[in-house]
Parts: structure tokens; C-alpha cells; sequence
DNA sequence: GGTCGGGGCGCG
DNA sequence: AAAGCGCGCCCCGACC
């Protein structure tokens, strides 16, 4: 860490939670961890209020660590747990924030404002923590959530070492395809590709003449208008089915155009630098328990540029992504023992299409209408058909449903609940009528849309937990990999494999191509291992989809 | 000059 | 009658 600011004070915790013996101050905390990580302190869990906020600086100096307990995640699972979801009031002030909470810590650091008492802070830390302990012992499945605040406090470990690796990104190849489909760079930041610009011409040419701006959808739907053609939107699916000259540039306007806005020449010279792009991301920044990420929308990727991320020389990639994991989930959640036959073999819907007819693509509608609650169209019929076949399965996601609808919370396997109704939904579903032709029509509306929520969250958010406990499992299983430069455990070793990408069902890592037959074993034990830590000795299988590849692109 | 909601679309 | 979940990000255009 740099300058005076790496000092730490530091104490010796028992299980529970309470102090072994007085804090003692480090002058560097990352010698201090290193000193705490030599052999036989395998079980060593370090307890501080923030891993994004301390960790980062742990990697600079070298140093990994192996488990910890994050106070603020843990506090924010807690918190949601308890019903105490944050939501802004009517003047937009942000939730309060607990005493002792997120700010202060383990760390102290003298650059900053000034700095609270640092025996203080620790104690405060050390008091949230306790109680932490005592509020997951008394969690109704206090074993599932503890193994929850175990991965969400990996995951935050997991997220820092990615951003700290970096995904190998090549620069010069993202150009190349950048100009293969836009034209050469444009000299200036303003400027327009000239593919953009012959298109934009190609459009208004052919409605008319009269100049169009093809990225304002209310210009564009006057201007179809006038040309005698009809839209009530411009988004891909309505335009895709319309016979007209304009439609096919415009099309291609609109892809080219998101590429260059989005992750065009701008993004690379911001978000990669050195041959790496560094997301930073948002561990449980998405209310299912899914990451989200600030800036770079690393999780938004285009699959064009995946031509880009490239392993080193030597290296290879290990891409492994989850096969059909939510309706597996939801087999294994629902129990639902013909589904469960279906999720023991390789393809999930060909399992199922069995109870179509034998049409695997309806069994697939079937499903995403139930895990989505879709209705339209075809989907009622084969809902129909999946409640007979499926009851358990069906049953489970129902009930989901109607607790949204009546304004209850749901929870994921691990125990992550979703957050209650807002005020505002409250008011409308709670407005008293005489009678059904009385109600509030939006009553009804909102009242459906909690229920399609709730009942897609048991889905998605376990399946996120899965995700997760994968995530933290395939860490701690590399780590163990015997490394080429046969460094310890602590050390971070820029040699070894690691993970380098995540996505909420999918995981990069980058390793020397001789390890790859190791990371890619080591990727379907930690599969196994999450499917046993969610469901116990379930039938589901959670197989997963792994290609050792030089490119992204390559694999699947 | 800024903020903010909507349209649209990338990913899962 | 309404009409499939979760995000982040871009641009536009209305508004202050």
C-alpha cells in the first residue's frame, strides 16, 4: 500500500465472534496478513467491514487471502432479510446507515477526512460483527444463509483479484474490427464512421429525401409515416418484418450504431489499457444476488467482440458456462421428480420435449413462460400442458407468484430474500373498493407485475447462489493448484491461473496452456460442489459447457 | 447549462 | 385486458 496510510490494527477473533486478546497495530497490513498465512492457518477468516474497499490495495503488495467476512455485504443480506430493503423516502434522501457500518473499519487510513478513533471503529466493527453472527444463527436455515454470506464474501475476493488480472483484451484486434465494420477511426472524438454516414444517407434517401436522424426513434416514426409506412415503434422485432427500402440500413444503422456508442473506439481507449480490461464490479449489486458492474458494461459485451479477448502467448482461455442452469434450478428447488429425470441428462429440453410431443422448442417456451410469467399467445396452452406434466415444478413458481401478488417477500435456497413492496405499490393494491369493477385497474396490473417478479427471483437468485458458491469453490480449487512459480497460497502469483471474467452464469480464466486440463477439472468439481452445497444429494446435474480456446470467439 | 424518463438494445 | 424476468448504457427530447 502506498505511503504511511497501510497501517491496520488488528484482533484475534473467536468463533463466535468475540475478542482473543487485545488489538494490536500493524504498520503494514499486507505483512501482516502475510504473516497470518503461512502453513496451518488454513482456517484463517479475515473479518473487515469491506473487501472492495480493502482488498485492491492487499493485491498491489502481493498478497491474496484466502477467506474473509465482509460486514457491509453481510449486513446488506441481513438487512434484506428483515425486511428493511432500502428505499428512498419521498425527498430521495438515501437509506440511513447503521452506526459502526461500511465507513469504518479494520483500516484506518490518516490521508483521509478525520479519521475516527481507530479502537473505536475496530470496536464497532467487531460489535456488528458479533451480532452478524448471532442474526445468521437465527436465520431459519442459519447453515444455508452462513453459506450464503460465505460466498457473497468470495465473491467480493473474487471480483477484486479479476479486476487486479485484468481480462486479456487486444486492443489492436478490437480496432481492426471496429474498422472492418465502421470504417477507419475517425480522426476526431465527434466525428461519425463513414459507414454511419452513408447509411444515414442511404435512410433519408429512401424516405423521401428529407434528412433524417436515425438514432430519434420519434423521427424515424414520423418519417416511416410519411412514407406510408406504419410502426408503433422502431425497435428491431417491428422494423425486421417490414418490406420497405429504408428497413434494411436502417437495421444495420442501428447495429453498427449501438457498437460504436457503446463499444466502439471511446470505450477502448477508457476501459483497456496494457492489453487488459479491468471491470470493476458490483458484487449482489443486482436484487436477485447477480453482480452488476460500474461503467465498462462488462456484462453487456457485445459476442462480436469477443474476437478481441485473446490469452496470452502460452496461454490459453478456460471458458465454462453453465448449461440451462435456471430450469435445472428449478427442478432441483421444486423437487419435481419427472422434471428432476429430465435435469439428469445432458439436454434439459430435450428431457422435457418428451412431454411436448417430443417438440423440444415448445418445451422450452413452456418453461421460460413459467420461470418469466409469460402468458401470450401460445404460452397459456403449454403452461397447461407443463402443469400437468411438471405439477411440483409449476407449483413451485405459482406460489411464488402469488406471494409477489399479495405482497409478501420470497427467498432464495441460500436464504437471500427479495425486497418488499414499495409504499407506492401498497397504496395502489391496498385501495379499498366495493366491488372488482370499482378497483383501480392498476391495482391488478401492479399486483401481476410483483408476481411475475417473485416468481422469476426464486428462479434467478438461486441460481445466482449457485453461481456464486461455483464462483467461490473454483477459486479456492485453484489456489490450490500447484503453481509454475511455486509461490504460497498468500502470494499473488501472476503465473498461475485465474479467473478473469464472470457473468452470471459463465466464467473466463486465463491459465499457462499446460494447467488447462487441471482448471478445467477443477472447473466441474466446484460444479458439483454447488449443486451438493444448494440442494444437498439432489438428481439434478449442473453440467457445464468448457472450451479450452486462444480466443473467446472460439469457444461454443 | 443541467437533469430525468423513455426508447431501444447489448448481455444473462 | 394485458401481454416474459434481471440489469447498464446510449441517445433523444422534454423540462427546469
Amino acid at each position: 500500500m502506498p505511503g504511511a496510510s497501510g497501517a491496520a490494527l488488528l484482533c484475534e477473533l473467536a468463533a463466535d465472534g468475540s475478542r482473543l486478546g487485545e488489538p494490536a497495530l500493524a504498520a503494514d497490513f499486507a505483512e501482516a496478513v502475510a504473516r497470518y498465512s503461512g502453513p496451518g492457518t488454513d482456517s484463517v477468516r479475515w473479518v473487515w467491514s469491506s473487501g472492495a474497499e480493502h482488498y485492491p490495495a492487499l493485491l498491489r503488495a502481493g498478497v491474496r487471502v484466502s477467506r474473509c467476512h465482509d460486514v457491509a455485504l453481510t449486513e446488506r443480506l441481513l438487512l434484506a432479510r428483515d425486511g428493511q430493503a432500502a428505499e428512498p423516502d419521498l425527498a430521495g434522501r438515501p437509506a440511513p446507515v447503521r452506526p459502526g457500518m461500511i465507513s469504518q473499519g479494520v483500516l484506518f487510513d490518516s490521508a483521509g477526512a478525520e479519521p475516527p478513533d481507530p479502537k473505536e471503529a475496530l470496536g464497532a466493527l467487531l460489535a456488528v460483527h458479533a451480532e452478524q453472527l448471532r442474526r445468521i444463527a437465527d436465520d431459519e436455515h442459519p447453515a444455508k444463509f452462513a453459506a450464503l454470506v460465505a460466498a457473497e464474501s468470495a465473491g467480493e475476493l473474487a471480483a477484486a483479484e479479476m479486476s487486479f488480472a485484468g481480462m486479456p483484451w487486444r486492443a489492436d484486434l478490437h480496432d481492426q474490427l471496429l474498422a472492418e465494420m465502421l470504417g477507419p477511426r475517425p480522426p476526431g472524438a465527434g466525428l461519425r464512421p463513414a459507414r454511419l454516414t452513408e447509411l444515414t444517407a442511404q435512410i433519408s434517401a429512401a424516405l423521401g429525401g428529407r434528412p433524417v436522424n436515425p438514432d430519434s426513434p420519434s423521427q424515424l416514426v414520423r418519417a416511416l409515416a410519411a412514407a406510408g409506412v406504419r410502426v408503433p415503434s422502431t425497435r428491431f422485432s417491428v422494423l425486421h418484418e417490414i418490406d420497405h427500402p429504408a428497413i434494411a440500413p436502417l437495421l444495420e444503422y442501428k447495429e453498427l450504431a449501438r457498437l460504436h456508442a457503446a463499444h466502439g473506439w471511446a470505450w477502448l481507449d477508457t476501459w483497456v489499457c496494457d492489453g487488459r480490461f479491468r471491470p470493476d464490479y458490483v458484487v449482489g449489486g443486482v436484487v436477485s444476488g447477480r453482480w452488476a458492474t460500474r461503467g465498462g458494461g462488462a456484462l453487456q459485451i457485445p459476442r462480436v467482440l469477443r474476437r478481441a479477448v485473446v490469452a496470452d502467448p502460452g496461454w490459453v482461455l478456460v471458458v465454462a458456462d453453465a448449461a440451462q442452469l435456471e430450469p435445472r434450478v428449478l427442478a432441483a428447488l421444486a423437487g419435481d421428480r419427472a422434471f428432476t429425470q429430465a435435469a439428469a441428462g445432458g439436454d434439459l429440453y430435450e428431457g422435457l420435449a418428451t412431454g411436448f410431443g417430443g417438440d423440444r422448442n415448445q418445451a422450452k417456451k413452456a418453461l421460460l413462460s413459467a420461470m418469466y410469467g409469460g402468458a401470450g399467445g401460445e404460452a397459456g396452452q403449454l403452461l397447461a400442458v407443463l402443469r400437468r406434466r411438471f405439477p411440483a415444478a409449476s407449483g413451485y413458481v405459482e406460489m411464488a407468484a402469488r406471494a409477489g401478488e399479495e405482497g409478501r417477500v420470497v427467498r432464495s435456497v441460500l436464504g437471500r430474500t427479495c425486497p418488499p413492496p414499495s409504499a407506492a405499490w401498497r397504496a395502489i393494491t391496498e385501495e379499498a373498493a366495493d366491488s372488482e369493477a370499482e378497483r383501480d385497474p392498476g391495482a391488478g396490473r401492479a399486483s401481476r407485475a410483483r408476481g411475475r417478479f417473485t416468481r422469476n427471483f426464486v428462479v434467478q437468485a438461486s441460481a445466482a447462489d449457485w453461481a456464486l458458491v461455483l464462483l467461490a469453490a473454483l477459486r479456492r480449487r485453484l489456489a490450490a493448484l500447484p503453481g509454475p512459480g511455486g509461490l504460497p497460497a498468500w502470494r499473488w502469483d501472476p503465473q498461475a491461473p485465474h479467473l478473469v471474467f464472470f457473468q452470471h452464469d459463465e466464467v473466463l480464466v486465463h491459465c499457462p496452456e499446460p494447467m488447462a486440463e487441471a482448471v478445467v477439472a477443477a472447473v466441474s468439481e466446484a460444479a458439483a460442489e454447488a449443486g451438493r452445497a444448494l440442494f444437498g444429494a439432489t438428481q439434478v446435474r449442473f453440467p457445464m459447457t468448457t472450451a479450452v480456446v486462444g480466443c473467446y470467439a472460439d469457444a461454443k
